[in-house]
RNA sequence: GGGCGCUUAGCUCAGUUGGCCAGAGCGCCUCCCUUACAAGGAGGAGGUGGGAGGUUCGAGCCCUCCAGCGCCCA
């Protein structure tokens, strides 16, 4: 474990000095870093660079063998809980399941140090037609057969065997990146308990009258013979050709009427030409009779207004409602009949008469062919169409009329609505709550049953000659079992809620059953609870269900969310959760989605190994606002070819930045276990930044409540790096040399900085608990007596959220130290502007009276901040001294900065501008002071608020007029 | 076709119920390797807020229209 001495070193430096606190809770820390590596030379330089490399394992395990991840059911405490969204067993993790996680992560470890009983439960999804897609596909390339050369045990067991090698990777990658997870309970949705659950639910519903088995068009993939969700179609614009045919009407002495296609075969399965009903080209025509090409069929010609668009080509288009989506909308208007011409592996079957056994596409060309022959073809024109494709063999998809089982969506999507109409589940941002109650509202029946192998198989068995009789009386006092007649086939249907029904399980009679498996989204839907262990009435169950909050992405609205609340209120009662948080989606820097096949994808383990776990956390953090899209910059990274975003070096930097801040407060806290504490003692900049601290710690929390990622990790980082790094640490170093300054320094600085770790601990999780182990390695107790606690904890993960503390708020410390900063940045500028900004200087402030005494005391305490070497107070620059001069509003006059006398020009022409910017501020604030509708309607607060500026602004432009003046002269 | 979102500094994004002298990170310019940190410090430049109207004392924010981009659902 090389490098391991920069960890090591951060925890022993201390202790060296520390004269030892065996009891103290950095005993266990120095074991473990003892047991980590190799140790650091005592007195060696402590590394000047956070190795994220060196800490987060051996951290990561810590908070593990700690049992921190692990909730019981029955310990004491409001529980909090989260459900993963199951990534698909076979993914490996990718930025977008970063950023999930990562928010995931940040509640439960918010919530966890609120002493909330947390529960963070992970696990996979089966995924079925990606699983056994990749797996066949694998199969054909290596051994050249398909799925049915196997058969369904030897796939499903083969797709097992490759599940088990690869394991669940992604859980393994979700360590890397801090997730705390229970791991004790991941689930898998094949597991028996959720397999379980599936039986009970689907049971139920059957049952319920809410599963139903019929007839459907259906997306079909030709290549995987199965039905594929929407979502799993995607289109693509596909050259290809519009046929004109004419189809002849009958007893119409040779008139005929033409329609197009960019599918010309499949005119086998019309059932019907369709023309508007208000076309007068074709009024005559309706309910005549045209006779179908080919295959002599008489069909109807129908008028629908639905369909047809008589603007588009000849005003009259053929009707087939067993392959388009649109036409058996139609077929369903007029009672046209459904004719299937399609087998499953997409030839034609035996309703396309001659062209039978043939693939689709070569029976294409022979209709064409047949037609040309016939002199029915009229045209041929090129056409560019939109095809969809499956997603899984990239084949063009059929519209298949095809035998399916469904969920009735009625009463189920008329509950999930009223869960989110009365707020007992809402979204965030709540924008969202539209997208799931639009779907909703549609209640178009859930496509539940899809052909494949992989997954909960249906657990239906059809007995094609079974009686009433004959399933009362072989199943006589069963619960577990119902039934229900089977319309298109003739015979029952028989569900069973627990174990399977054997093929003679009614005797005399023989059941068969359902060959398909459930849609994945079905067992997914069951997730938050069948992962508890619903249908028995688990103590987990009862712990933990509902769970709080759901974080996914927008995508999975409809799909998941809207489902699992549905089964949630349908088996339980009770929505599933109670908040739903929608993050963003992460594009390239051109607004593209990241993919495999656009190769633009940055893999959140390669920021890990450049950057650290946490430099990934903190920018995702950063950048999750309530858009729905954010754009991550893709470079090549130079030393691994692989691709990575600038955005991470601003996580990388804070992390650093955050490294030595505490470094540096390690080293001025040695000997400081036991300093006194009296509140009394108090300087102005600790009664500031324990003010402030109070402030980061209200935002944090107020922010992570409304789930506002975005700005409570930007508090923190202002609060730690603008407030206490750039101003208190820098107050603080002359006291730490002051025996007498000291002790209260320590107190203060121990106290802001184990505020500030326990703050950014949800957001960064590895270098906090690293610095964590320092500092209680150097000063155990760092509550203030009398103001505010800080209750110790060996591990940083388990302490405590910072309590309210409202007697840290300070509004007058924060208003003087104020003062102080405004003019120490005006020497600052002053010096930065006439190029000295390193130099140690000597200032002058003419200014007399009070602000004298003010400045005098400012360069007095913290002189060192603007380098300031020596103050003359109440006195102007000797005459001839050329100056560098900055206005003060704090001071009401300049602050002077010794320059050479070449810097005279330059001097004059920053007074110009400075004059000029208060020129034309003071008309802007006059303008509108002058405005009489302003002073009588604007609320009077903010009336004086711009008296007040216009005051400040005409004495500022006083003062730089007569320096003008003097400079002049 | 329906719905939603976005358009603010060179880039990526914030801006809470209208009060803004519009912020942050990165990048850029100047100075500085001052013993916590150069992955840093100090200072600075840079925006007619997509366009056009409207409401209002006051609009980045509310309303209408237009343009461009993106996502979701059909």
């Amino acid at each position: 474990m090389p490098g391991a001495q920069g960890e090591a070193a951060l925890s022993r430096k201390p202790k060296a000095s520390a004269a030892g606190d065996p009891g103290g809770p950095g005993a266990a820390s120095a074991a473990e870093s003892a047991a980590a590596g190799p140790a650091a030379p005592p007195d060696g330089p402590l590394p000047k660079t956070y190795d994220p490399a060196v800490v987060e394992a051996r951290l990561y395990e810590a908070w593990e063998r700690g049992g921190h991840f692990h909730a019981e059911a029955g310990a004491p405490g409001r529980p909090f809980t989260i459900v993963i969204p199951p990534p698909n067993v076979t993914d490996r993790l990718h930025l977008g399941h970063a950023l999930n996680n990562t928010l995931q992560d940040i509640l439960i470890r918010w919530r966890r140090m609120q002493g909330r009983k947390t529960l963070w439960l992970p696990g996979t999804d089966h995924a079925g037609i990606a699983t056994q897609a990749v797996v066949e596909r694998r199969i054909l390339q290596e051994e050249k057969k398909t799925r049915h050369d196997l058969g369904r045990d030897e796939i499903v067991r083969r797709i097992w065997a490759w599940r088990e090698a690869c394991g669940d990777i992604i859980l393994g990658q979700l360590r890397r990146i801090g997730c705390s997870c229970d791991w004790q309970r991941t689930r898998f949705t094949l597991d028996p308990v959720c397999a379980r659950a599936v039986r009970h639910a689907f049971f139920r519903m059957f049952q319920g009258g809410l599963i139903y088995r019929g007839k459907r068009l259906v997306n079909w993939d030709t290549h995987l013979q199965t039905a594929v969700s929407d979502d799993e179609v995607y289109h693509e614009t596909v050259k290809g050709c519009l046929w004109h045919i004419r189809y002849p009407v009958k007893g119409g002495a040779g008139r005929f009427v033409t329609v197009a296609t960019t599918r010309p075969e499949t005119m086998l399965g019309d059932t019907a030409v369709a023309v508007h009903p208000d076309d007068p080209r074709y009024r005559d025509l309706i309910g005549k009779t045209v006779v179908l090409p080919l295959l002599q069929r008489d069909i109807p010609v129908i008028a629908d207004g639905l369909l047809v668009d008589p603007e588009f080509g000849s005003g009259c288009v053929k009707v087939t409602p067993a392959h388009d989506p649109n036409d058996y909308e139609a077929g369903l208007r007029h009672a046209l009949p459904m004719i299937n011409i399609l087998t499953p592996d997409g030839h034609i079957n035996e309703n396309g008469g001659p062209y039978r056994g043939l693939p689709r596409l070569k029976a294409r060309d022979r209709v064409v062919e047949d037609l040309r022959a016939g002199g029915l073809l009229e045209k041929v024109e090129p056409y560019q169409a939109d095809i969809g494709h499956s997603d899984r063999s990239k084949t063009p998809i059929e519209p298949y009329l095809s035998d399916q089982w469904f969920v009735r969506m009625g009463g189920l999507a008329e509950a999930a609505m009223g869960a989110v109409r009365d707020g007992r589940v809402r979204f965030h941002p709540e924008r969202y709550a539209r997208t799931y109650l639009d779907w909703l509202s549609q209640k178009r029946d859930w496509c539940i049953s899809r052909q494949l192998w992989w997954g909960h198989r249906i657990p239906i068995w059809h007995g094609a000659d079974c009686t009433e009789a004959d399933l009362r009386a072989a199943f006589a006092g069963r619960r577990d079992v119902a039934w229900t007649r089977d319309e298109s086939r003739g015979g029952y249907l028989v569900c069973a809620r627990e174990a399977d029904l054997a093929p003679d399980a009614v005797p005399g009679r023989r059941l068969e059953q359902d060959p398909d498996v459930l849609d994945t989204w079905f067992s997914s839907a069951l997730w938050p609870f069948s992962t508890l262990g619903w249908p028995e009435d688990a103590p987990d169950l009862r712990a933990f269900y509902p769970t709080d909050v759901l974080v996914t992405a927008r995508e999975i609205i409809t799909l998941w969310v809207a489902r699992m609340v549905m089964t949630g209120l349908y088996n339980l009662g009770k929505p599933p959760f109670s908040d739903v948080y929608i993050h963003a989606m992460i594009q390239d820097g051109e607004g593209r989605p990241m993919k495999k096949s656009l190769g633009n994808g940055v893999d959140p383990l390669e920021i890990v190994a450049s950057h650290g776990a946490d430099a990934l956390r903190f920018t995702l953090a950063w950048m999750t606002t309530e858009t729905q899209d954010v754009r991550m910059p893709v470079v090549k990274d130079p030393a691994t070819g692989r691709n990575t975003s600038p955005r991470f070096d601003m996580g990388r930097n804070f992390c650093n930045k955050l490294w030595n801040a505490v470094r540096f407060a390690l080293i001025s806290l040695q000997g400081a276990a036991g300093a006194a504490f009296e509140a009394s003692a108090l300087r102005l900049e600790d009664r500031w930044i324990l003010s402030r601290s109070e402030h980061a710690r209200r935002a944090a929390t107020d922010e992570l409540d409304a789930f506002h990622f975005q700005a409570a990790v930007a508090g923190l980082y202002a609060f730690f790096w603008d407030e206490l790094c750039d101003w208190y640490l820098e107050a603080v170093k002359p006291r730490m040399a002051d025996p007498a300054g000291r002790p209260t320094a320590q107190r203060v600085l121990a106290f802001v900085v184990d505020r500030a770790l326990r703050l950014l601990h949800p957001f960064t999780p590895f270098v906090t608990e690293a610095a964590w182990e320092g500092l209680n390695a150097t000063v155990a107790d760092r509550g203030l007596p009398g103001l505010a606690d800080a209750p110790p904890s060996e591990r940083l993960i388990a302490a405590a959220w910072p309590a309210p503390a409202p007697h840290l708020v300070d509004p007058e410390a924060e208003r003087l130290f104020g003062l102080h900063r405004e003019i120490l940045l005006g020497v600052r500028q002053a010096k930065a502007e006439s190029g000295q900004s390193a130099a140690r200087v000597t200032v002058y402030v003419p200014q007399p009276g009070e602000h004298a005494a003010f400045a005098a005391s400012t360069f007095a305490e913290y002189g060192a901040l603007a380098g300031v070497q020596d103050a003359r107070i109440g006195e102007p620059p000797p005459s001839g001294q050329t100056c560098a001069g900055t206005y003060v509003a704090a001071l009401g006059g300049s602050v002077y900065v010794p320059t050479p006398k070449e810097w005279i020009e330059k001097e004059r022409a920053r007074l110009e501008r400075d004059i000029a910017d208060k020129e034309r501020l003071l008309a802007g604030i006059e303008a509108k002071l002058g405005n009489k509708p302003f002073i009588d309607r604007a609320p009077p607060e903010v009336v004086r608020r711009e008296r007040a500026r216009a005051d400040e602004a005409r004495a500022a432009l006083a003062a730089l007029r007569k320096r003008r003046a003097e400079l002049g002269g």
